[in-house]
RNA sequence: AGGCCCAUAGCCAAGCGGUAAGGCAACGGACUUUGACUCCGUCAUUUCGGUUGUUCGAAUCAACCUGGGCCUG
């Protein structure tokens, strides 16, 4: 009999997977992980949670355990909080210092949960790990394919288009063939505490923060000017790295006409770029240049038609792909794109299939550079 | 000093005697394993710079005051 060990999150997407794995006839254990700790990291502004009641991990602990108990299996608690602070949190904070955008959860899933965790569950011994992820996945005997979960709309492949092969050889993801409300049912009719629990937002292990208040802990205030593209003085901004491209709210632009967005960065002024409405030509690109290739698709020399996905839940767009060099590619899209974002990722697809990931570094129209 | 114009919520702004549109911002919610986007809701009734008056009724008319702007000396 096979084992596996899930990553059990005290959410009702992990516990079907278990229950999906049982009916597979696996021997099916636990794995709760603790990734971030508050206290010890200095995570007090922008922090919502009164310190008086029982935190939501403790929460989800406390639900992960009932899960376990009520479909019998084993529960493992880990503690990777300071792998979490040395291999996520640091990027993602000298992301921002860079005044770029960048999406932890893609390397959290790399070097959190599918690589301590995995190294945690070699070590109980297992065959396989699995996670709640709406993905799918398909093992052959020359690699694995990774695939878009079944329910478009709860897709999660953009966080693990980082994800070397290694690593996917050991995945499994039970529920990438459900939808959310199949997920949903399934934990019903097994009576589960979860079952109509809230999905957990903001980003994974952290929880919900008001962003900019929670960056502050870390980042400090560089006050400046927000201007339009003429250069007029429109209002003032607290750190230009608190603001992505493409932000609306959160400026508090008043006034006449449409509303005011990101439109780019003048990090030498320290000056961030803002213009009127939402279809403002700065807010859109039509190449960029990316690195970080995680290729996982058929090796290809020259140019590649495919689709890529440059922000979660924002539709795919046709491009053209071509390398530059080993790590860089050069990424067309004729129907232009909104808020490409340096930092984010550019997840590619064949239909279902994902063909790799990358970072944003660069962002042109035609041959302007985008000051983002 | 004289003449003209303007004063509506944090900002922009409709209204022109019949009982305060709309937009921006903000806030709340939905959506969402990156708090980008998007969507929905709330937001002047001791109220229309102030006071007094005309009128059944005034943000809308009149007078004066205050505060801005422009023109002529």
């Amino acid at each position: 009999m096979k084992k596996v060990i899930v990553g059990l999150s005290g959410g009702v997407d992990s516990a079907v997977a278990v229950i999906k794995l049982q009916e597979e006839g696996y021997l099916v254990e636990g794995m709760f992980m603790r990734n971030w700790d508050s206290s010890i990291n200095n995570d007090i502004l922008g922090n919502p949670n009164d310190p008086n009641e029982v935190c939501p991990q403790e929460q989800d602990y406390m639900d992960a355990c009932e899960v376990a108990e009520k479909l019998g299996i084993k529960l493992h608690r880990v503690d990777f909080v300071e792998e979490y602070w040395d291999y996520v949190f640091q990027y993602f904070l000298n992301e921002y210092k860079n005044y770029r955008t960048p999406n932890p959860d893609i390397l959290c899933n790399k070097e959190i949960k599918f690589k301590a965790f995995l190294v945690k569950a070699m070590e109980v011994g297992c065959d396989y790990i699995a996670m709640g992820h709406y993905a799918r996945i398909q093992h052959h005997e020359n690699g694995s394919t990774l695939l878009r979960g079944r329910d478009d709309n709860k897709d999660q492949t953009y966080f693990l288009s980082q994800l070397s092969q290694k690593q996917l050889s050991k995945a499994l993801f039970p529920i990438g063939d459900l939808s959310k409300k199949e997920v949903r049912d399934i934990a019903l009719k097994y009576n589960l505490n979860v079952a109509t629990k809230k999905d957990s937002t903001g980003v994974c292990f952290i929880g919900e923060r008001n962003f900019k208040e929670f960056l502050k802990n870390y980042l400090p205030s560089q006050p400046g000017f927000m201007k339009d593209i003429s250069g007029n003085i429109v209002g003032e901004h607290d750190g230009i790295m608190y603001y992505t491209i493409g932000q609306r709210h959160g400026l508090g632009i008043g006034g006449a006409g449409d509303p005011w967005f990101v439109i780019g960065k003048d990090t030498i002024n320290n000056v961030l770029l803002v213009g009127q409405g939402s279809d403002n030509e700065y807010l859109y690109s039509n190449r960029c240049i990316v690195s970080n290739i995680n290729w996982m698709g058929k090796d290809f020399s020259g140019e590649k038609k495919c689709t890529a996905k440059f922000r979660y839940r924002q539709k795919d767009v046709e491009v053209i792909i071509k390398y530059i060099d080993k790590d860089k590619m050069e990424v067309c899209y004729s129907q232009k794109a909104k808020a490409v974002t340096p930092g984010q990722a550019c997840v590619f697809y064949d239909g279902e299939i994902v063909l790799g990931g990358s970072t944003i570094d660069e962002v042109y129209m035609n041959d302007i550079k985008r000051q983002y």
